[in-house]
Formats: C-alpha cells, sequence, structure tokens
DNA sequence: TACTTTTATTTTGTATGCAAAGTAAATATC
DNA sequence: GATATTTACTTTGCATACAAAATAAAAGTA
C-alpha cells in the first residue's frame, strides 16, 4: 500500500469506529426518550444493573467512562432519581454509586432496548456479530496496551 | 439469551464502539500534536487531501462528521492556515473547501501516522483487519439505513 | 507525630456531537 | 413576477470527552 492509499479515509479503521459509534448513538437516543436519559448515562445504568453497587473508579473502569465526565453523568442521573451517591464509611474518599428504587425498576422497562436495536442489525448473524466482537476485543486491547 | 443477559455490558456491542472509538482519539493525540490538530481536524485534511477541494456538504458526507460541528472544525482548521472557505460563484449558499500550501503540504508530514498507529495493533493481522472493516460496513448501512 | 506520597474524585478549559431553530440564497409555483 | 418552498450552512443549547490541575483523605516514612 503507497503512502498516499494509506491515507485514505476508506482506510482509516478509526473513521469506522468514530461513524458507527456516533451512528449508534444516534440509534438510542429515540429508544431511551422515554426513560429521559442519554446514552451515556445508558452505559451507566448498564452497568450499575449488573453489579447493583459500585465506587465512582469502579464504575470508570467498566463502563470505561472517563472519571471527569462521569462526575457529571452522575449528576444528572441523580438529579433524575436514577442514583443516588454517598461516601464510603471507611474510606471517605471513596463514594458508593447506588440504584435508587425507581433506577432498578428502570431494568425491566429498559429490557426491550437491546432488542429493538438488534432488530435494525439486518446484514450481520449471529456468528458474525460475535465474530465482530471479538475482533474488537482484541483491537481494544492494542489501543490501551492492556 | 436471557433479558439479563442481553441488558450485560459485554453484550452491548454499542459499547465495545463506544469504547475503541474514544481509545482512537486518544491513540492519535499524540500523533497529531505536532500538526496542532484534533482527531476531527485529521479526518477533514484526510477527505480533502483525498479529494483536494469539497463543498461543504460532500464534506459532511465524506467525513460523516455532522454539519453544526464541522462549521466549527473548519473554522479552527481556517485559523491555523490548513483551509480556506469560500463561496461558490453560481451559488452563493455553497461554500467551497480548499486546502492551503500549508495544508497540502501536510500531508507529507502525516505520511507517518497510519503507519505509528499500525504498529500498535499487533493483536489483529491483515486479514483480520479487513474482515473486521467489511463487518463495521454493514453494520454501519445497518445502523443508518442506507 | 509532622511531612511526603499516593489514591479517589472533582474542577477547569477546550473541542466536539447532536437536534432543532435560524438565515440567506436559489427554485418552484401560481 | 410575488410568494412559497427547498437547499446549504450556521447558530444555539445541552451533554459529553479529554487532559491536566486541583482537592481531600488515607498511607507511608522519618
Amino acid at each position: 500500500m503507497t503512502d498516499d492509499d494509506l491515507l485514505k479515509l476508506d482506510n482509516q479503521l478509526c473513521h469506522r469506529f468514530y461513524s458507527v459509534s456516533n451512528a449508534f448513538t444516534r440509534a438510542y437516543r429515540p429508544l431511551l426518550q422515554k426513560m429521559d436519559i442519554t446514552y451515556p448515562q445508558y452505559l451507566v445504568l448498564l452497568t450499575l444493573w449488573e453489579h447493583k453497587q459500585l465506587t465512582i473508579s469502579a464504575l470508570v473502569e467498566k463502563s470505561r467512562i472517563d472519571p471527569g465526565g462521569l462526575t457529571l453523568i452522575l449528576k444528572k442521573l441523580e438529579q433524575k432519581g436514577y442514583v443516588f451517591v454517598q461516601p464510603s464509611e471507611q474510606d471517605k474518599r471513596v463514594k458508593q454509586v447506588v440504584l435508587t428504587t425507581k433506577g432498578k425498576a428502570a431494568k425491566a422497562e429498559a429490557a426491550e432496548i437491546p432488542k429493538e436495536l438488534l432488530c435494525q442489525i439486518k446484514n450481520l448473524d449471529m456468528n458474525e456479530l460475535q465474530l465482530l466482537s471479538g475482533l474488537i476485543d482484541k483491537l481494544y486491547c492494542d489501543l490501551t496496551h492492556s
């Protein structure tokens, strides 16, 4: 591949991720509207539904949202009544993020969301989706040196 | 798969794209520093290096950056001397985005960037990268109904 | 124990991303 | 030919990303 080819947009894997990631955000928006949350806020709720209760740093690690952004997102989720945040007893630096009753109940409501989104993916079968996931995971490791 | 499984973070394709897309932005940052541009600004330059000159709407279509955001990005690139923007003669609504001498010259400097980034991707071989690209393209079509 | 260092989280400043409203110029319609 | 409509961009308001600096509390060290 020539230098010229290497710089073509169609050869940039990053651009594919850029396009699809943004497309996902747009695709989720209408599905999240009834819950009145944004896509990153949804990621936080997904993480909490799976782990019940987490420290902020654990939430950063699992959701892969950066710490600074997460602070704001948690404030929004707190305003909307989905979670509350409280300092730990033992270590006052650490804060626990906990689902409220509304936050827990929202899980049932959200169960339809992944299904509705999968309905939109008609070009890929289950095998391809799994293959895709595996490849992306390997790529993520490379990019984060983890 | 149960409703519970469907809501697990590890089963969200969107989250994989979210993680990797942001990781790409972070990975590119140090490589773009000497050119003093951000990652979206780099996408615009890539598009222009390939097509020499484009209208804003053509740039929106190819770069997949939204129109509102692109307006700002072009202002930045203009300030930095990489491009200039001029209304068309025939149709004053249409604006042409053109590379400056500095903008054209930057292409040679940027030729190393894709190589440096590919060096970081050790877990995937060329076949897997192509496979990955193809799968993502199919997904993009689904998500945008295009 | 006083001082230094580490750890957990927040704040700050800059740059998008997105939807929706706004503007201005070209086109279509009557 | 005046008005309605479409088209190409820009502006606005809100919500992240991200790096780097700032805070505050816990741990380590002399």
